[in-house]
DNA sequence: ACCTGAACACCGTTCAAGT
DNA sequence: ACCTGAACACCGTTCAAGT
């Protein structure tokens, strides 16, 4: 008997690739293995394409993984922030919906602080922030900077906290944060490092979502 | 006329090839590409010995890039902020340091956020930071929780700001500051984004440093 | 317009061998 | 102990060609 067409490996267009498609595969292999296992050829090979077919929506890697980023802040909730009545707690609803949102996809975490937060996205998002903190009557360069400092912490708390969570794995627990802040210690000696040994403890015993709120907290005061 | 010894291709040991030669050759790299010009090969290449040579020297890619980044925080001037009689003071000299020190490299940051900040001269700066904070007399938990928020505050603060430095180039004044972050808000309507547009004239016409220091200040008083 | 096959110049790492 | 040469299984990207 004549062959058929053969399954689907020839040239030509196909249905079912498209730039939504392959941001959720590259998302999916970024929470399986992490930030390196993302590259062009694995992304293809997930969707069972040539690895060069990604070409025709991403002109390099370097937009594949902005995209994706950007892609998740699309999914903060900017209306429930607006919605807040109280422009204190709206912003701390933001803040917290970005580090629950970002800390989701840890692996996702290195390659946006790399490619910074110039999507559009992104833009929106801090137009959102903008708008809130200007309802608490700030004078308006305060207004400008505050918005500054709030990303940068934000930031650089889901950085450590991202650094921490190995790829693949269920968000440890407060036992299981403990073990690894004192693994974290190593073979340093704790007699010469007597109050990181100690801060290790504290640090270690709230959860990472509280003590995300306590510095939240003393950051709002301090405005 | 019969040939001398070959200038210098033959395996054995070689003086010049060091720990210490290495991670200043990778610093070299990182500073003149950025943190892709990083790579196993081109640090050989720079010490003009075989790829495989510098696994005599750290096991792993990985190792060398922690090992690079904890060199940096090495070269914090931690006496200089316990000598300072004033504890708020001698924290801010210290963050001011360290925000300094990593930015002087900024190839450098992208990799130390994503290896995180776990070796020997990162947990004695961290300890130096508790001690700073103790002097501060704040409740004994508070004083942990407040190291905390420093650090991410501090790396939070740099990763965006190296996200904008292009590598290999000289820091950019204030006007090139400001056409930067006009270019970044690239093609999206100003209408759209109002505040937004209106931020970053604010923010960009401070200088970074200026802009650190005041969240810095807003930080502290929280505390 | 959208995809494949083949190729280019790279990677990190390992292994056997030389000094 | 320290280095080289050669090889392995990868990369991102480009180019010509097929539908």
């Amino acid at each position: 008997m004549t062959e058929s067409v053969p399954p689907r490996s020839r040239p030509g267009p196909r249905r079912g690739l498209t730039e939504r498609a392959i941001l959720d595969a590259a998302l999916r292999l970024v929470d399986a293995g992490g930030a390196e296992a993302l590259s062009v050829r694995s992304v293809a090979a997930e969707m069972g394409v040539a690895p060069n077919a990604l070409y025709t929506y991403f002109r390099t890697k370097a937009d594949l993984v902005a995209a994706l980023g950007d892609d998740l802040l699309g999914r903060l909730d900017l209306d429930a922030a607006l919605g807040d009545a109280d422009w204190r707690s709206a912003v701390v609803r933001l803040a917290a919906d970005l580090r629950a949102t970002l800390l989701a996809h840890p692996g996702v975490v290195p390659l946006l602080l790399h490619a910074g937060f110039a999507g559009p996205r992104a833009l929106v998002a801090g137009e959102v922030l903008l708008e809130l903190l200007s309802r608490g009557g700030l004078p308006a360069d305060d207004t400008a900077r505050a918005s500054y400092l709030l990303q940068t912490y934000v930031l650089g708390t889901v950085a450590l906290d991202a650094a921490e969570l190995p790829p693949g794995a269920a968000r440890p627990d407060d036992a299981a944060r403990t073990a690894e802040r004192r693994r974290a210690l190593g073979g340093a000696d704790p007699a010469l490092l007597p109050r990181t040994a100690a801060a290790a403890d504290v640090v270690a015993a709230y959860n990472g979502d509280a003590q995300f709120r306590w510095g939240l907290d003393r950051l709002l005061d301090g405005l």
